[in-house]
This record gives structure tokens, sequence and C-alpha cells, in this order.
DNA sequence: ATGCCTATTGGACATCTGCGCAATAGGGTT
DNA sequence: AACCCTATTGCGCAGATGTCCAATAGGCAT
């Protein structure tokens, strides 16, 4: 209702549109549902955004972006390397024992299906993706220089380890408790430790935090 | 246009839905776009499945029930576990490279997504993908009792094996070449070498077929 | 105050969706 | 040949969707 700069009113879109998506999906999010959410008409959301591809792409984007920022950020407070990638199961558990820190992991399951039919939307969830694997692949070269992992490939270990996260997700968010979500988040850790020569039980949640 | 058995009708109706299903995906397969493909009206669907929910769930289950046979008969002719288990990587290998005998992966990444929105469909994903992981577990323990694997819970075992590969194949699918085919292929094979104490090797491609 | 720029409105438009229903027509039974 | 059951039609309905546009109103420069 109130008027505000071209800057905030954009924020504020794509703030919306992040709130929404996280209900519904991003396959479920309309241009009226954020102006509801928004509490503003339809119109103003086309005055902004050419089109509801390019706003959802830009909404994707900022929240995926988000959540990898903050596994970073609890990254860097760890001090070595099996700390560091304790951490980082510990973020990614959280994320999805939250159902969202910042956005239900289901619009991962959206886009990876809607990257078919979205170049915008494909284009950033390989990026993202790529930037998660690069994370965790860095993590794994310290642990390696340390002498506390042994890995004769980081990259595709990475890789595998990623894939097993999004798998493992894939089964609780998309059918329920077929897999439990702490079966989802042990199973991962003890994978990689075995996959990386790291003694069983290293990398157990942190309790900090 | 021409009048068929009650049978033979519903028949023709979930091939067309899988035709549709196969070029669109799950998300994009409309009445009118089966009916089209069938060449009737779109009333028609309609006095056979209740609802659209409910034929794209039956469409997927045949499409997919459809590529578990093919694993499974072709599993059945392997000798030893271990060969089975090759050959099911085949299998699975073999429906990433063709975009599918019957139907392209990407129609997983759909039922993943499409679960949240539509019940029918998500207890059709989800038992279909506990009938893998059974299938899998089958063989792992086979192995286990002739001694030729390592395993303390083959149930676990096969779930993260399957994840792993799910989560490959998402990236294939949905990223393009970021993690190439061949990658998925020969990482999922070495990781279930390791996960199940299998030496180095004996997993490789079956030249066979 | 006055005027101008543009953020914002609210609804129209065309299209698509799943679904339901009265009417039609084809084929098997008698 | 007469009849009945039902497969099949074709359209209509109600709702949702993305997009567009003329009209309004709020704030900044003059």
């Amino acid at each position: 209702m109130p008027r505000m700069s071209p800057d905030e009113r954009r924020a504020a879109i794509v703030a919306a549109t992040r709130a929404v998506m996280a209900r519904n999906g991003i396959a479920g999010t309309t241009v009226r549902d954020v102006a509801a959410e928004l509490g503003t008409s339809s119109g103003l959301i086309h005055h902004y955004y050419a089109s509801m591809d390019e706003l959802l792409a830009e909404a994707f984007e900022q929240a995926a972006r988000a959540d990898l920022v903050e596994v970073l950020d609890a990254i860097a407070l760890g001090s070595t390397p099996v700390q560091r990638l304790a951490i980082f199961f510990d973020t990614y558990d959280r994320g999805l024992r939250d159902g969202s820190g910042d956005f239900g992991m289901q619009i991962w399951l959206d886009a990876w299906a809607e990257a078919a039919r979205r170049p915008a939307l494909r284009r950033t969830s390989r990026r993202l993706n790529e930037e998660w694997q690069r994370a965790l692949a860095g993590i794994i070269r310290e642990g390696v220089d340390a002498g506390v992992m042994v890995c004769p490939d980081p990259d595709a270990s990475a890789w595998r380890i990623l894939s097993l996260l999004d798998g493992l997700v894939l089964q609780v968010v998309a059918h329920g408790d077929v897999v439990s979500r702490e079966q989802a988040d042990a199973w991962s850790r003890t994978a990689a430790e075995s996959e990386l020569g790291i003694r069983a039980g290293l990398l157990s949640p942190t309790l900090a935090r």
C-alpha cells in the first residue's frame, strides 16, 4: 500500500515470493498469491518483473543462496576439517528438520523438476549445486592436506556425498517417513566417514547449537 | 472413435497418457492432451478415470513398473549375487542413456516434486521406490549369505546405494553434464563396491548386452 | 501551490484447467 | 428387426492463471 522506492519494492516482492514458495512450492506460486502475501495488487508485480518466470528464478536464487551462505558461515566456525564437515551435516540436517530455515526443501525438488522447462531456473539450480559441491570439496581437500582424511579425488567424493544427501532428502521430503530424517542424517554421515577414511563416529552431530 | 471394451479403452487411455507424459512431463500432462493423443473426446477420459490425479498415478505406476520389471528380468539372468548387482547397474545406466526405453528419467523428478501436491502420485512413487529398494536389498542379502559381500545392514545399504543413484541421476537429468552419465555410472558402482566390501572393479559394466 | 513523474491500483482479457452432463450412436441380445 | 445398455461425444461451467492497461494517487522538484 505505501509507496516504496523501486529497490525496496523489488526486495519486498522477492521476499514475499520466497514466503509463498516456502509454503506452496515453486509450481504452486502464482502472481496473485505473491500480491496477497505482499498486501498489494497483482499489477504491481508485473510493473517490476516482466514475467513470472523471471521472478521465480530470482526468488529461488536468493532463497537457495541464503541457505548456502548459512552453511558457509557455520562451516567457518569449525576449527578442523573434520569438525567443519560435521557442521556441514549439522546445517544440512537442520534445514531438513525445520521444514525450512529459510524455505522448505520442497523447492529443491520443484527446481530440479522444473529445470527441464524453465531455462533461467535450470541455470540457477545448476550453479547453486556446483557451489555446494565446491564448498564440500574444499573441506575435503583441507582434510587431505592435514592428513586427517584419505581421498584420491575430492571433487568426485564431494559429488558422491552431495548426491547421496540429495537422494536421501528426496526420500524424506517426497515420500514421508519411508526413510526417516534421522536415518538420512546418520546414513549420510557414516557414508562420508567411509568415503573419506574418517574413523567412525567422528562426524557425529556437533552438540553445540 | 471406434467403440472399445472398457478394459481395452482403459489400457488405451493409460498408453496415451504415458506417451504425453514422456513428452511433456507429469505436470505438463492435461486431460485434453491425452484426449488429443488418443483421438477421442476429453469427456471419455473422465468416464473411465474419476480424476486426473488418479489417471496420472496409474500411468506413472505402469511406466515405472515396466522399468522395474525390466531390471528384475535382467537381474534374473545373473548367476551370482555380484553379477546380478552389476546387471542392476547396467540396466539403470541404460535407462539413463536412452532417455529410456519407455519414458525419460525426467518423470521421476516430476513425480518426486508432484508428490507433495498429488496424494495418489505420492503413494505410487513411494511404493515403487520401496520395491526398487527391496530388489536391491535382496541381492545384497544373497551376497552376504554367499560370503561375497560384507554388509551389517542390507536394508540401509540398499537405501544408501539407491539414494546415491537417485541423486546422481538428478544431476545428470536436471543439470545436464555438470556430472556426466559415465561418471554417475562409474561412481555409483565404486560406491557400492566400497559399501558392500566387494573388490574394486568387480562391479564393472557387464559386457554382454 | 503547481505540475510532473511514476508507484500503485483494480479489473479486463484471453487462455487454460479439471470436471459434469445431456445427447448421440454403436453393438450385442432377444 | 426391435431393443436396451453404455461407450462416446461435444459443449458448458466455474475457477485459476499470466499478462496488460487505463485510471488514480502520492511525493518530489520547481
